[in-house]
DNA sequence: AGGTATTGTGATATATATAACCCATAAAGT
DNA sequence: ACTTTATGGGTTATATATATCACAATACCT
């Protein structure tokens, strides 16, 4: 069964813009902190050539590789900040939208007893 | 030459944790905005599957998905808040570290003449 | 409860990522 | 200027991601 790989054609330009940044900047979080290529490769259990990838933008490398980069820069705590569901107000909004109009009284979760 | 995927086998637990949470977050986020599996695989262009390694924190997805997810949620943008230069404070620490201890006046760039 | 939609999961084929190794160029230090 | 080191790519082999298809199980709705 032939196939293609139909996300790396489609990327959307935003998409591959926010990549191509997050690796322009840890590129720039590499260099200040004095780390050659090989020395922050080798910490992230990984080829010079993959860093590489990661630091051109590349979609195609994984979140491993990507995640190991932050927590080698010690940036890694940064990704907890990133779709965090109390502060997803079109989500939120959302949900309000389709609590239903009336509520019907439940009785007591009597059967809940364990 | 065989080799074999050192990052897969030596992934650090926080790093780990940190793609679980996304992972979490995002089938949160997909859940809230009403969209099924099927739907939100199909405007990322990729299949239920890969969608589904990523809201399972499977690290070895790319970049591609992991962006293109929050790009359909509209969420993408949140990614612009890691790794921000102006904001590393452990790596502005460092450079700083590594300014010279006393500067030598440089003539005026006269030969920058272009 | 019954029917439908959604999700979980397995098998297989192919595309792609990654490792390993190499050389060439560029940059940096002395 | 010279020497060393870092980076940019290219090539090949293998591991893995992804697509495609199929089916079971679960959750949801009326």
């Amino acid at each position: 069964m032939p196939h293609e790989n139909r996300i790396k054609k489609s990327l959307p330009p935003e998409v591959s813009a926010v990549i191509l940044q997050l690796g322009e900047r840890i590129k720039i979080a590499r260099k200040r902190r004095a780390l050659t290529m090989e020395e922050m490769a080798s910490r992230m259990f990984v080829t010079r050539k993959t860093l590489s990838r990661l630091e051109n933008g590349d979609p195609g490398v994984s979140l491993a590789v990507f995640a190991s980069a932050l927590w080698v820069l010690g940036l890694e705590k940064e990704l907890g900040t990133v779709a965090v569901p109390e502060q997803d107000k079109v989500g939120l909004y959302r949900e309000q939208q389709r609590l239903p109009k009336r509520v019907r009284h439940v009785e007591e979760a009597n059967d809940l007893d364990f």
